[in-house]
DNA sequence: ACCTGAACACCGTTCAAGT
DNA sequence: ACCTGAACACCGTTCAAGT
């Protein structure tokens, strides 16, 4: 890459970085290009897509989500483990408005440059529940389709501000139904 | 109201109707004027904010659920006639995408044209809760602020396509957390 | 190679002017 | 009373023209 195209690139990556924390996933792509200073073809040029420039932003979050998943695993009983990555991709959903109704759209889309990431995440939990699940810690029928769709059902409530107080509270009740208690 | 009002009145909710069905709650206000063949103003006239198109248009939905409450208190155990509830409220939300998403910002707003019916909805859905928990069918620790949270987490499910054909399994795995299997 | 911004086709919302 | 549509301030996306 050019050094001024480099340049352009991460100018529009830090500005889009405070854009979709102040807006989440439905940031104005306008906005991003203005507030660059940059003409809007090179913010296409650069990011074809809505979701590829939420891609280029998120990449890191989401190999460290699933990094976590070997630390965790190596560290911490297999009920636990899960639970706290849970906890953990739900925060970064919240700081992130949006993105997990992207993401689950993605999933579908192979073409999506969002696709990678989605499954990536998605099987990172598949890893974790199938561990808990072989020691009887969770309960057999969830896959890691269900618990992809419960992580958004979660982070859209966190996402809600009248439910904010109750949001802890409704992960336990959904995390612990995951879990075999009984 | 003048005739020719409560002509366009109608036509108006009409295709509003179609609209929503077609798009959800971002449906095009300006699309549906167009297509009820009336000015612009005139919609904003009849119905001032997105808001109260959406009641107007739902009104008769909401009551109907909120009718359904005595029903089944009459007809039905407690705990049956709660996930019997909990069912037929999503499968309304789920013929009006995204409508859930406003309802859960309305119920914080006292000026929301949705306000009211949101009320309504929540009541209903609580008294059917404290019913089941007063026979020990239901979980104590949930109440109608997390009831109506955990409806949005599921109407917001089965809106994903990815995941529809999880949905109705999750909405067994959530219901069934709310009731007190052990 | 890369950048720019006008152009096009859309929005929501308001309000002066009309009947 | 009620209706209309232009006007304003926004979008996303493309692409001819420039360096």
């Amino acid at each position: 890459m050019r050094a001024d195209a480099k340049k352009n690139y991460d100018r529009l990556l830090t500005v889009a970085q405070e854009a979709v924390t102040e807006h989440g996933a439905d940031l104005s792509l306008r906005d991003v290009a203005r507030r660059a200073e940059v003409g809007l073809g090179t913010l296409y040029r650069h990011f074809p897509t809505r979701e590829a420039l939420l891609e280029a932003l998120l990449r890191t979050s989401f190999e460290a989500l699933e990094a976590r998943v070997a630390v965790l695993t190596a560290s911490t009983s297999s009920d636990e483990a899960l639970v706290l990555w849970l906890k953990e991709t739900i925060a970064f959903t919240h700081s992130h408005r949006g993105v997990l109704g992207l993401m689950m759209s993605a999933i579908e889309d192979p073409e999506s440059a969002l696709h990678s990431s989605c499954m990536t995440i998605r099987e990172a939990g598949t890893s974790l529940l199938i561990r808990a699940q072989s020691e009887g810690k969770a309960r057999q029928d969830i896959d890691g389709v269900d618990l992809f769709a419960l992580i958004g059902a979660l982070a859209w409530i966190y996402e809600q501000p009248s439910a904010s107080a109750r949001a802890d509270h409704l992960f336990t009740v959904i995390t612990s139904a995951l879990l075999t208690s009984c």
